[in-house]
RNA sequence: GGCGUCGUAACCGAGUGGCUCAGGUGGCAGUCUGCAAAACUGCAUACGCGGGUUCGAAUCCCGCCGACGCCUCCA
């Protein structure tokens, strides 16, 4: 297995370095408002990479945490007048609603920092212990020139670095790359209590210290989006190695490259900030999920309605193949081809992987005997299985209904049946009359030998 | 300015120093169908520009043009 590694610039052998199971930590979503379709990209991402590391290597201990502690968490539940538990219970939720459409399944954790502030203040101590920290007016600082690899994951050094740095820099500073692991809260901001006094912690001891509860001291793989590299990655890095005396953090870095609207990133000035929430309302999340798998991850993707599109009429092609095989029974034992694991062992190559899955659909369809055809309907499933598609029946993805305004299935029954009473009497006009009625209303008709069936179109 | 990524047919999107170089959508044609649809078969359109290396480059090197990301909120 080859995955690409942020950290050299090159694609690497991957096998985890304890052989009974792989460890994995992507950063998770910060719980104040819903998330947009750039913010799943990891989720969908990573979890198509853990069933591929599941199926090569066993067990797969996955974290990926929710960040409930936060200043923008602050500011909406101070603009609400509610407790920030009420935000980052909702957002949560709603983030899990979304995961389930998209298909994700559940990570094996999913740390929380509001339950992880001991183990965070206790890191802190650990790296003021050793001299990689230092606290200045109710603040604890890393000390980035204590860190002599600072700057690696990213590739700037620490004097350029700062050299173009366009911020201010806090006079409590002694160095001004230094970062924030812990800071006071004012009375009325949400706080713990600390050796420092009571504060809140940065943002990026969180994932290190979590990372250490539940997975270790050290990581197979950790992930995140292109943008974490630095600093967040890169401070991640230099706190936990430091915290654990100089042993690697994480042995392999993948990040997810972004996803933009209609060529440009999302942003709120913009306006184009896509909520899956809101996209859900108007597409499976299946097709959601095949947009993000259709480009290499670590490309950049472009998001239009065109690509949306596009994955539905593809769903309609594979899950019309699989249609075709509803009398047939999957053949026992077979898995998915060896190209298919290929392309994804290939540093999840999912574009190819995806179109050695067409060419078993067009193998499938062309198959006659029932030899044949069960055996390729087996490959299907365990091959969509690895991407996490495919996972319902053929009939209820062709009849899901996409808004409320579409036909009932019992009205569509119900024309089908005039129509093939006005076909029996070879009454065509009629026929294609109502096949036009339906067909303006996003339902498309297949007259087949053994019968007509319906799917809802894009 | 520093670091990094990318430019492949109408569109999306892999890949590779050389086999008439994926796959999907769309287009055209054929088979099938009352007609369609689905499915199958066939056809067409490509590697940003200019040099260089090489027997041979879209693939490696250099330059240019263009698009984009990060540089302490950001998936």
């Amino acid at each position: 297995m080859q995955l690409h590694n942020t950290l050299t610039g090159q694609k690497e052998a991957f096998s985890p370095l304890d052989p009974s199971r792989v460890t994995m930590y992507v950063c998770g979503p910060t719980v104040y408002s819903f998330a947009h379709i750039g913010n799943f990209r990891p989720p969908v991402v990573f979890d198509t990479l853990a069933r591929v590391l599941r199926r090569r290597f066993g067990r797969v201990d996955y974290a990926r945490n929710i960040t409930d502690i936060d200043d923008k968490i602050n500011a909406a539940a101070a603009r609400e007048g509610v407790d920030i538990r009420v935000i980052t219970d909702r957002y949560a939720a709603a983030y899990h609603e979304d995961l389930k459409a998209l298909g994700v399944e559940p990570t094996t954790h999913e740390p929380r920092v509001t339950e992880h502030l001991p183990q965070i203040i206790a890191m802190i101590e650990r790296l003021i212990a050793s001299n990689h920290a230092y606290a200045a007016e109710g603040h604890v600082l890393f000390h980035t020139l204590s860190y002599g690899d600072y700057g690696r994951l990213s590739k700037r050094d620490e004097q350029s670095l700062m050299a173009g740095a366009r911020i201010e820099v806090a006079p409590y500073k002694k160095h001004a790359g230094d970062f924030v692991l812990w800071k006071p809260s004012a009375d009325d901001q949400p706080g713990w209590d600390s050796p420092w006094g009571r504060g809140r912690p940065g943002w990026h001891i969180e994932c290190s210290a979590m990372s250490e509860a539940v997975l270790g001291n050290t990581i197979d793989i950790h992930g995140g989006g292109h943008d974490l590299i630095f600093p967040h990655h890169e401070n991640e890095i230099a706190q936990s190695t430091c915290a654990h005396g100089g042993a690697v953090y994480a042995r392999f870095w993948l990040h997810n490259g972004f996803v933009n609207v209609n060529h440009e990133k999302m942003s709120k000035s913009l306006g184009n900030v896509l909520l899956v929430h809101e996209l859900l309302k108007t597409m499976p999340g299946e097709v959601i999920r095949l947009v993000l798998l259709t480009g290499h991850y670590r490309q950049p993707l472009d998001w239009t309605d065109d690509v949306a599109a596009d994955a539905r009429r593809k769903l309609d092609r594979l899950y019309g193949a699989l249609r075709d095989l509803a009398g047939i029974e999957a053949a026992a034992g077979v898995s998915a081809p060896q190209a298919f694991i290929d392309a994804l062992e290939d540093d999840l190559n999912t574009p190819m992987a995806l179109a050695e899955l067409f060419e078993l659909v067009r193998a499938a369809n062309k198959a006659e005997s029932d030899a044949d055809k069960a055996r390729f309907k087996a490959q299907l499933l365990d091959a969509a299985s690895l991407l996490g598609l495919l996972q319902q029946e053929p009939e209820a993805w062709f009849s899901q209904a996409t808004s409320e305004s579409d036909l009932s299935a019992e009205r569509i029954e119900q024309l089908i049946a005039e129509r093939n009473a006005a076909r029996k009497s070879r009454n065509f006009a009629d026929a294609d009359r109502i096949r036009k009625e339906l067909a303006d209303a996003g339902v498309l008709i297949e007259d087949g030998a053994d019968g007509t069936r319906w799917r809802r179109g894009g």
